[in-house]
DNA sequence: CCTACACTCTATGTCGTGAA
DNA sequence: TTCACGACATAGAGTGTAGG
């Protein structure tokens, strides 16, 4: 096992077994244990030397702690920080990720280079100390469960308290997490093809249950690898060739998602599947309760593939790898604490602590909207087609032409024409913004009607969003309007304006609204300064060079037509130098020099630039001694989205930076002229500039992680239901 | 300063459902 | 049949950084 690698939770089998009576009595005080649960210890039982030092046994209401050889005084007793079911690679894949750790163990060393053929791998048999076959493997599994589940003097009652109890924890820290599935009919012997879903009450995921033994196994994961293998060295390179060929032997079974991003080394020195690739594993105890769970993957590497195990081990011994029992109970406070900063973290622990931050972060939802503000004003959601009279007066002192034309810009940059229902019975029309956008919702709401409602709701970083919608006729009329200014979208408005009647004629317009979208179907027309306006709102962006008095605009786009009209206006109307480029997945238009932005930016405020309008205004009074103030100014307040969010530098870390590259430098030149005893202390001197970097770097970015979190959580304190939020 | 690229959140696109 | 709304998936938009 790993545990002697690692430093961190080593409680000897008494404290344990103490602390795990005190905690069950506890729980059982809560409200959370139905029957009392008391543990016993028992030590040396007389079972002889075997290869497991303890087993948890279930007595009637009791658990009981059985140590499987003598254990002398003063002997100390490790926890594994690992499930000892896993596979080598798992283990070693977890141990790395999780705690930097890489395992020397014996175990780990001597099935290391045979990893590939199954992943059972690495288990070895407790008598004759070979590896066990996949068969013998599986009888000892089905053992170890109907031991738990139905074994002699267990009492049914007191683990489906335990199990209950367990879900009830589990549910107060993830409550998206768990679901508890009761299921009669759970057996080992049935195959892939008893797949069943089911939506159990109250869930709005969809959740597979699987109950065939063959992926029951605690053991099976599932891990999916880069197809190229990352320039990295030693341990990693090595995981990764296992998990390569892993992968290829496994036949990966994943659920839900599929690996859409590409996959190869990360910035972050990590490798594997992205944030966004769910995994589904399942586990079935025969004959009793089937837990089910549908684990992203920061909660699935915490707690690995034997979770259910570790869960029952800590309700019953009040330890795991990951703190006591209490920080099971109240996991906001003490799981979120154990991810702070203390003074003798190593920058790599400070990063994979704010990964962790993030991965739960992620996970935490807003709460509710009911309401959101645009333009000082507080509107209840759903905001439904002439639910108000009043209207926002500036929007109103525009001509409609040129309301239109800014519409159409912004429609064309942010709006989605589809035809809706089984019947196809008409087209709607769509914008969705974050919830801090809501203004631009609003013009369009004012001149079309249509309604706003709550597209989805916040979660951690990612702000709740809110959409605005026309369908039916109010879909037609806005059609019919917009088309004539609009560009990139006006044959699918065109569509939208005259949808046929006809069931028939319906299908041929849907297709060709399909076929629309495909590719590159903007009409050329005329440009406006209202239509760039619009346009730049949706999909414009304003760079400033690193803390410096430059700035550029960029816009980017898929097909490139309508960045070619934009290009040709700005040159004939100021002569605007505005150079179109390809960049991945898309074209780029972008303007540098600094007269032509400016001027560009002033056009587009006057012409009514809205969702922009603060940073253009800010933007436009930099100059070389503000610069450092706008940048910060920016990062605070008039960012759109919340991407790379804490990770932002300021001078002092540029500062840094450069002392770091200078460093590197001057050790290089040292080299090169020979002196390489100098060289090597500057080297030195560069490697612990940057360690001290990356350690403050790491320290700030978990500082705001928390203030977020924090703020976050005074959200739900004050019952926060819709104004604008500040800082988030 | 300019450009390419990386990271990740947002905004499209689609499907389904249910009330009117 | 229309309209409104919610859920889900993911392409790509928005943003920052590194390097020439």
């Amino acid at each position: 096992m790993a545990a002697r690698q690692l430093p961190g939770p080593r409680l000897g089998l008494r404290r344990r077994a103490g602390q795990a009576k005190q905690l069950l009595e506890e729980a059982h005080k809560e409200g959370f244990l139905k029957v009392p649960v008391s543990v016993t210890e028992e030590v040396g039982d007389g079972e002889g030397e075997k290869a497991n030092p303890a087993k948890l046994v279930c007595k009637g209401p009791q658990l009981v702690l059985v140590s499987l050889r003598n254990i002398c005084q003063g002997e100390e007793i490790f926890v594994s920080y690992i499930n000892e079911i896993d596979d080598v690679l798992s283990r070693r894949y977890f141990l790395l990720e999780s705690h930097g750790v890489k395992c020397l163990c014996p175990r780990c060393h001597a099935n290391f280079s045979g990893v590939g053929g199954s992943v059972l791998n690495g288990w070895l048999c407790a008598s004759c100390r070979e590896p066990m076959s996949d068969e013998a493997f599986r009888q000892c599994l089905r053992q170890l469960q109907q031991l738990r589940v139905s074994g002699s003097g267990i009492d049914p009652d007191a683990l489906r308290a335990v199990l209950s109890a367990l879900q009830r924890i589990m549910a107060v820290q993830d409550p998206h997490d768990f679901v508890l599935v009761e299921t009669s009919s759970v057996s080992c012997d049935h195959s892939v093809e008893d797949i069943q879903f089911v939506r159990p009450p109250g869930s709005k995921q969809s959740v597979q249950v699987l109950t065939g033994s063959r992926f029951s196994l605690p053991g099976v994961k599932a891990v999916l690898v880069p197809d190229a293998l990352p320039e990295t060295s030693g341990m990693e390179t090595e995981l990764c060739k296992e998990l390569a060929v892993q992968r290829r032997v496994l036949q990966v079974p994943c659920g839900g998602r599929a690996a859409k991003r590409r996959l190869g080394p990360r910035s972050d020195g990590g490798y594997g599947a992205d944030t966004n690739v769910d995994f589904e594993w399942e586990l079935a105890l025969p004959g009793c309760v089937c837990w089910q769970a549908l684990l992203p993957q920061g909660r699935r590497k915490a707690l690995g593939p034997g979770w259910w195990k570790e869960a029952l081990l800590a309700l019953a011994v009040g330890t795991t790898a990951y703190g006591s029992l209490a920080g099971v109970v109240r996991p906001q406070a003490e799981t979120f604490r154990s991810l702070s900063v203390s003074p003798s973290d190593t920058p790599k622990a400070v990063q994979r602590k704010n990964k962790k931050l993030r991965a739960k972060l992620s996970k935490s939802p807003w709460p509710q909207l009911t309401c959101f503000e645009a333009q000082g004003r507080v509107y209840r959601l759903p905001l439904r087609a002439g639910s108000l009279n009043c209207t926002t007066s500036h929007w109103h002192d525009i001509s409609i032409a040129s309301r239109l034309r800014y519409l159409a810009g912004f429609f064309d940059g942010d709006g989605c024409v589809s035809c809706s229902g089984r019947f196809l019975s008409g087209c709607s029309l769509r914008i969705g913004q974050s919830y801090d956008q809501a203004a631009i919702l609003m013009r369009f709401w004012e001149t079309f009607a249509g309604s706003i409602g709550l597209n989805r709701g916040g979660l951690g970083m990612q702000k709740p969003l809110l959409r605005w919608t026309a369908c039916g006729q109010s879909a037609r009329i806005a059609a019919q309007l917009l088309a004539p200014h609009s560009m990139a979208k006006r044959k699918q408005l065109l569509l939208a304006a005259q949808w046929p009647d006809t069931p028939s004629e319906r299908e041929r317009c849907a297709a060709e609204l399909r076929d629309l979208k495909d590719y590159d179907s903007a009409v050329p027309g005329e440009c406006s300064w209202e239509y760039c306006a619009g346009f730049f709102d949706a999909e414009g962006y304003i760079t400033q060079a690193p803390a410096g008095a430059s700035l550029g605009l960029r816009i980017k786009q898929r097909h490139p037509k309508v960045l070619r009209s934009l290009r040709d206006f700005l040159a004939g109307t100021l002569g605007t130098d505005a150079t179109l480029k390809t960049e991945a997945s898309g074209y780029v238009l972008w303007i540098c020099d600094q007269r032509d932005c400016r001027q560009v930016l002033q056009h587009m405020l006057r012409a009514g630039l809205l969702c922009k309008a603060r940073q253009a205004i800010l933007f436009l009074r930099l100059t070389p001694e503000n610069a450092a103030r706008i940048s910060f100014k920016l990062a605070l307040e008039a960012r759109t989205g919340n991407q790379q969010f804490g990770r932002k530098l300021d001078a002092s870390d540029r500062e840094r930076a450069r002392n770091i590259i200078s460093a590197q430098a001057q050790a290089a030149d040292l080299k090169r002229r020979g002196q390489y005893a100098k060289a090597a202390a500057k080297k030195h001197e560069a490697a612990v500039l940057k360690h001290a970097d990356e350690l403050l770097k790491a320290r700030r970015e978990n500082q705001i992680l928390f203030e977020y979190l924090s703020k976050l959580q005074d959200l739900h304190d004050s019952s926060w239901h819709g104004p604008l939020a500040p800082g988030m």
